[in-house]
Formats: structure tokens, C-alpha cells, sequence
DNA sequence: TTCCCCATGAGACTCATTCTCAACTTGGAG
DNA sequence: CTCCAAGTTGAGAATGAGTCTCATGGGGAA
């Protein structure tokens, strides 16, 4: 894997801000600071930084994927609040050992999951 | 809500079939089966039962979205396997009240989920 | 310096879904 | 039963995130 302007710029983007940020939000980010890039370098960035397990990418079901960094890699799930679209990390050890409870008593093993809660501050 | 030929139809046909069809399956079946549809009421019929809470929809993270009746009203979650593509729902009492007594912790209460495990059979 | 291969940019393309708008139904009022 | 306003529909255009193409660019090994 080569070390280009390009990527340099998309990691670090990705990286510094401790967010969830979409594609395109990235690709204006890095075009505003006068870096040259393309949208199709920023996705295919992305792609390799995902398969390298640098950046982590989550379908928050409005069209557009957001991704984080994996810096340390610590695995977390997502609570995505209804009114003001803060999304917030949650970590719960006895979920993850049920959600691999639940698949095995049905013959599998839980090869990855997608688990969101959307939820709404209470008053 | 108007009781039209086509939205009997669709909800005839995501009722009937017990299972997780996306939108163009859907309206292939109907239009092979001789009804005269459209692409755009088949979504829009969708969208009003999905209001309507007489049909569910997921977002799998392929690109097309499915949906699977309400009839009883019995919430469950999905294991999809990621060797056949089969859809397995599950329901486990345990983990959706840890779900909220996650959110409860953080200051919210869980409006709805999306909860998804990827999993393969075990050999 | 040459060569090869990987990377890039611009824009075309894909594909699910949504939108537009004119034409058509429907159901309630009378 | 007839009429009419409002709700529905169909065909195809539009949208929008993401992918692909292909000609051009650049880095490094020898």
C-alpha cells in the first residue's frame, strides 16, 4: 500500500476528528483545505483503510454510511439520539456475550453485528 | 387511507408470503401475476403501511431494504448468515431489557432498535 | 533513466428510491 | 344516482450515494 498525499490526507481527516463522519463531508473538508482529492480517491481510501481495520464504517440507515477511527480498537456499539442526531458509544460486555448465546443456540456463531439503539433523552 | 386495487395488493402480497421480500420482488410478483402496478405505488403503498404499523421494514446494509408483515405484532430481532443469506429472527427478552437499561444510563430510553448479527453455521 | 504497476481525477454510470405531474378513482355530499 | 374535490396512480425523470472506467501521473527497483 502506497503512502500518498491522498491517503495521508483521508486517514488523518478520519482520524483527527473523533466523529462520525460521511464521504462527502470528508471529501469538502479535505477540498476546503485546499488538499486535492477526488470523491473517488475518498471512497476508495475509505474501502482500504476499512479493510485494514483502521477506520470502522457504520450504515445508520439515511442513505449515507459514517465512519470512525479504530485507533484503539476498542469495539463499541451506537445510540443514535432521535431529536438531536448526537450519536453517542455504548460498550456492554453481557449484550455481546448473549447476542453469541442467541446465535449458537441456533447452530451459528455471530460473525459481526449491527446493533443501534435510537432512543430519545428522557425528560 | 382509500382502499385501492393496488395497495390490497400489496399488503396481499406481503402478507401472504411469510418472509423478507424487497421492493422490485414484490412488484415483479404482482405484475406476474397479472396486476397493474407501478414501481412508485409499490413504494408508496409500502411507505403507508409501514406508518400504518402493518409492515416492517429493514435495512439488511445490501442496498435494498426488505419487509416482513406485522400481523401479531410479535418483535423480534434478525441473524443473518453470511454464507446463504438466511434470515433467522430471534426475540430474547433479556437482551432488550439491557438494551434500555443501557439507554436508562445514559439519559435516554430506547425509542426503536436495529439489531442485526452476521453470523455463519457452526461446523 | 527506464519500466511497471499502483494511484488518481473527472465524469459516466448504477441502482434503489423518490419525485413530478397529468390523468384517473373514489367516496361523500346532495 | 351524479358530481366533484381530494386522494391515487403510472411513466418516466430525477436524485444521490457509491462504483467504475480509462487515460494520465508518479514512485521506486534495478
Amino acid at each position: 500500500m502506497r503512502y500518498t498525499v491522498q491517503r495521508e490526507a483521508v486517514w488523518d481527516e478520519i482520524r483527527q476528528s473523533q466523529e462520525h463522519r460521511d464521504a462527502e463531508d470528508i471529501y469538502l473538508s479535505l477540498r476546503t483545505k485546499g488538499i486535492q482529492v477526488s470523491r473517488a480517491t475518498v471512497y476508495r481510501t475509505i474501502d482500504v483503510l476499512v479493510k485494514n481495520k483502521l477506520v470502522r464504517k457504520m450504515d445508520v440507515g439515511d442513505g449515507r454510511c459514517r465512519y470512525e477511527p479504530r485507533l484503539d480498537d476498542n469495539h463499541h456499539d451506537h445510540m443514535i439520539c432521535t431529536e438531536t442526531g448526537d450519536i453517542i458509544e455504548f460498550f456492554n460486555e453481557e449484550l455481546e456475550l448473549l447476542q453469541e448465546k442467541i446465535a449458537r443456540k441456533h447452530g451459528y456463531t455471530v460473525v459481526r453485528h449491527v446493533h443501534q439503539l435510537f432512543v430519545k433523552p428522557i425528560k
